[in-house]
RNA sequence: GCGUCCGUAGCUCAAUUGGAUAGAGCCUCGGUCUUCGGAACCGAUGGUUGGGGGUUCGAGUCCCUCCGGACGCACCA
């Protein structure tokens, strides 16, 4: 079954090649810009008229003539300059509801004719830091668009390309040994625990401090990474201590968020470590990489450094090292040839764009983006930052970045006064929990609703709010719904029962039939999400919903309807409920409470 | 200096990629109110979309040019 905008896309653009006896006929199927002109328009004939040179609004009304959407909406309305609006019919309406509502799981949303296999680079901290605000946005963004994709029907890869390499490591390895007063620098096995590592944080700066202050320590640590990158056991066990206590962490925070990235998705850098190589050997034979200042080099054509001379991508220093591009030029490899990816979506901040304009261009220069013949999409999905009040990057008062825990705690602990305000005789343990939902919620929602690509001002008060669209606003519309289930079953009323035999809807109030045809069109919201990668179209879609919905709720009772309307209610009750829980939980991994 | 992105109501943000009279929320003002949960609903005020020019049936969106801002520009990731 085709979302209602395919169906119309399809029939109107038929009629415009019956017409014109063009094929290339698109009929530009939009949401209406007005209530007053119906709920969606084409645009489509005005394009076409401009290139076949003709009257667009006598066209429009030729299309209009050999259109047939009887069954879908009332007779279509030439307007304007050669807009054709369209108005949906109740009784389709109707259908689609009762069609959608015996849908449990995908609400009306069909899975993609051509599935794909998309891998999804996201969140990538750094071992040995706590997470901070930084991390924030590549890790909700990245795990909503995984959400969608796999709801659209891809089989979906999710990446966590930590990083887990390099010089850095030499020094923690060698201020472990320091840090726990055993004399062990030689020894088979490690002597320390997890305990030792608990404040990674902390560890980290004073491995980073002593290591611009010390010659020796810093000359022991480099002497280190040579051991790591050897092989050498004892180095790759404390290694692998320092990243399993850390990514832990990770863990903790990802649960909290509610991102689904487990331990099988980290696959950072080191796991290229020894594919790294070969990535030179091959550029090199491909005459793409040549010698420049004792660099390794490839030059993607239109890229300029300030002197305007051609920019490298390097891929190997003078010494010897290698670096990012090389790690992520072994990934894509990977990523195409193993995981068999279709698609690869990396999500990372706005500042990253031509490092992955050229990693594109080189890695399309080698043919490394070509499997069976077939180009592999690479999409780059940038954000911008957090900003805090004074319209700079987010920061503590004593300039460091805010730590994710200490930022979502803060969230907690604000809806917790806020629960505790509103609702103080509910149960400790249940408000402790909704605080949670709600506290959390906010922060994540916050972000969804900003259009991805654009700063924002981190603002505990306005995600907070119950007013506009916020978290706590959809939580709450959630929550007034399930209370009413609640109030039913105590009438003793099955909502079930009522559903069970329903073959009609009666949606003569103007608020029913509004919040009807917006229900319908949640696959829309979906799918536009999902094809810009814009969690920010399905937040807007979900708070018309809960705007629609509380209009609705305002204007009809619903236990209290006449008998012949109260299915009918109980139906856009339940599927807004389904709607909303589905949104936020499913897409968004932000959770629904039944009270609050 | 070059490049990329941005500038929308007093404030925080939208605008489905060239569609109709640029929409929300906050703020301010007014209304609904002993409710199936008022953490609600309805309405009003508020705009030369940074300035100027251009392209066309139509521009916040595309082009040019100023002004202002963020970010990036060879061995960090």
């Amino acid at each position: 079954m085709k979302s209602v905008v395919d169906i119309l896309n399809d029939r109107i653009s038929a009629a415009m090649v019956r017409v014109t006896g063009r094929q290339d006929c698109a009929a530009i199927v939009r949401s209406a810009t007005d209530p007053r002109f119906g709920d969606y328009q084409a645009n489509g004939v005005m394009a076409l008229a401009k290139q076949i040179k003709t009257n667009p609004r006598k066209l429009a009304e030729e299309v209009v003539a050999q259109l047939d959407l009887s069954d879908i909406c009332e007779p279509p309305e030439v307007a304007g300059p050669g807009f054709i609006n369209l108005r949906l019919r109740p009784e389709y309406v109707a259908r689609e509801l009762l069609r959608i509502t015996s849908d449990k799981d995908r609400l009306g949303m069909e899975k993609g004719s051509e599935p794909q296999t998309i891998v999804v680079d996201f969140s990538s901290p750094n071992v040995a830091k706590q997470m901070h605000v930084g991390h924030l946005r590549s890790t909700i963004i990245g795990d909503c668009i995984w959400r969608l994709l796999e709801f659209q029907g891809h089989t979906v890869v999710r990446q966590n390309h930590i990083g887990d390499w390099g010089t850095q490591f030499g020094m923690l390895i060698r201020y472990m040994y320091q840090g726990a007063k055993v004399s062990h620098m030689h020894g088979a096995t490690t002597v320390f625990s997890v305990v030792d590592l608990s404040d990674m944080e902390e560890f980290y700066r004073e491995a980073k401090r002593l290591f611009d202050a010390d010659p020796q320590f810093a000359e022991e640590s480099r002497r280190y990474v040579v051991k790591l990158q050897s092989g050498d056991r004892t180095a790759l066990d404390d290694w692998r201590l320092i990243c399993d206590t850390s990514l832990s962490e990770c863990q903790t925070i990802y649960d909290r968020l509610g991102v689904q990235l487990t331990r099988d998705d980290v696959r950072g850098e080191s796991f290229y470590n020894d594919k790294l190589p070969t990535v030179v050997a091959d550029l090199k034979k491909a005459g793409l990489a040549t010698e420049s200042n004792g660099a390794v080099c490839v030059f993607p054509p239109g890229f300029k450094t300030k002197e305007g001379e051609p920019l490298p991508f390097i891929i190997q220093k003078s010494d010897g090292a290698y670096l990012y591009a090389t790690t992520d030029l072994a990934a894509l490899r990977y990523r195409v040839n193993v995981l068999q990816a279709g698609r690869i979506v990396y999500v990372t901040d706005a500042r990253q764009i031509q490092h992955f304009q050229m990693l594109f261009k080189v890695a399309e220069m080698a043919g490394w983006n070509q499997r069976d013949g077939k180009a592999v999409g690479l999409v780059h999905v940038t954000f911008g930052s957090v900003l805090g009040e004074d319209g700079r990057p987010l920061k503590t008062r004593s300039g460091e970045n805010v730590k994710l825990k200490d930022l979502l705690d803060e969230a907690v602990e604000r809806a917790r006064a806020v629960v505790q305000e509103k609702n103080p005789d509910l149960p400790p343990e249940q408000k402790a929990k909704i605080a949670e939902a709600v506290g959390v919620g906010a922060v994540k929602y916050a972000d969804y609703s900003n259009n991805r690509t654009s700063d924002y001002v981190f603002s505990y008060d306005k995600m907070l709010a119950m007013d506009g669209n916020t978290a706590p606003y959809m939580q709450y519309a959630y929550a007034r719904v399930k209370s009413i289930e609640r109030k039913a079953e105590s009438r003793g009323v099955s909502i079930q029962d009522d559903l069970r035999d329903l073959q009609n809807l009666d949606l003569s109030e103007p608020t029913e039939l509004d919040l009807g045809k917006h229900l319908v069109r949640y696959a829309e919201a979906i799918e536009s999400a999902a094809a810009d990668y814009r969690p920010n179209y399905l937040t807007s879609y979900l708070y018309e919903l809960a705007q629609k919905f509380s209009a609705f709720y305002t204007e009809c009772p619903v236990l209290d309807a006449p008998p012949d309307k109260r299915p009918t209610r109980l139906l856009l009750c339940d599927l807004t409920a389904r709607t909303i829980k589905h949104g936020l939980s499913q897409l968004l991994g932000i959770q629904v409470v039944e009270q609050m």
